[in-house]
DNA sequence: ATTTATGTACGATTTTCGTCGTACATCGTA
DNA sequence: TACGATGTACGACGAAAATCGTACATAAAT
């Protein structure tokens, strides 16, 4: 009964063009723009009415190993958090960019 | 022999997954890179000794197509610069945030 | 008009991505 | 332990992307 691990990069291994890429899909940003504006939440909120769940679990996964959230277990649940000052640190300002777009394109691909 | 034409979108039709992912590929983000640096250059000179043309002419057309840059013929030759105003207005703080992160990671791929 | 330099168009190939069903694992609770 | 709820792993499928060679187009100069 180990605990559920995730893997999540160091904060300076976090590189642009994954990054970018992983913001580059439209369900994906989707979720960092519900992140942004709800802060954490559970991964079964997120969009639920209209991904399946194996594949909101694909781009969890890449937000994840990219570097843009974090996932954290809690009980049955999994909980997503942006990683906004490490991405932040990294690359000042980006974020705060996407942010500020809001979520015009925040619907349904 | 009409002079060559490219495809630019207007302004108000970038969308912000669309400029990400032109941005998301090493080869594409080098190129942006030097064009923030030097300005405008011809598409010759970016990148020439590491990318066959037929690739570059693939990259540069995705980039102009998502809005990022413009090309423009100047007689055997093609200008690339980037549309810098264009893609401020439209995502303000975006490029800016690339351009802090300076080329760190605009080697070759 | 021929030649040379530059860049595009097209096609073929390989790789990667997005989607999602199904089976499995984990967690809390009865 | 058994059950129900949640999420992951894996695999398959089709769509899209990255690479690049070859053929063609454009522009300038001879």
């Amino acid at each position: 009964m180990s605990p559920r691990k995730f893997f999540h990069p160091d904060t300076a291994e976090l590189t642009l063009h994954r990054v970018l890429f992983a913001l580059s899909d439209p369900t994906r940003l989707a979720v960092v723009s519900d992140l942004m504006r709800d802060g954490e939440r559970a991964s079964g909120d997120l969009l639920a009415e209209s991904v399946p769940r194996s594949t909101m679990t694909h781009h969890l996964k890449i937000l994840r190993e990219a570097g843009v959230t974090r996932t954290r277990p809690e009980g049955m649940r999994c909980l997503i958090s942006l990683r906004r000052e490490d991405v932040d640190a990294r690359f000042p300002g980006l974020l705060d960019a996407i942010l500020a777009h809001g979520g015009a394109e925040a619907s349904a691909p």
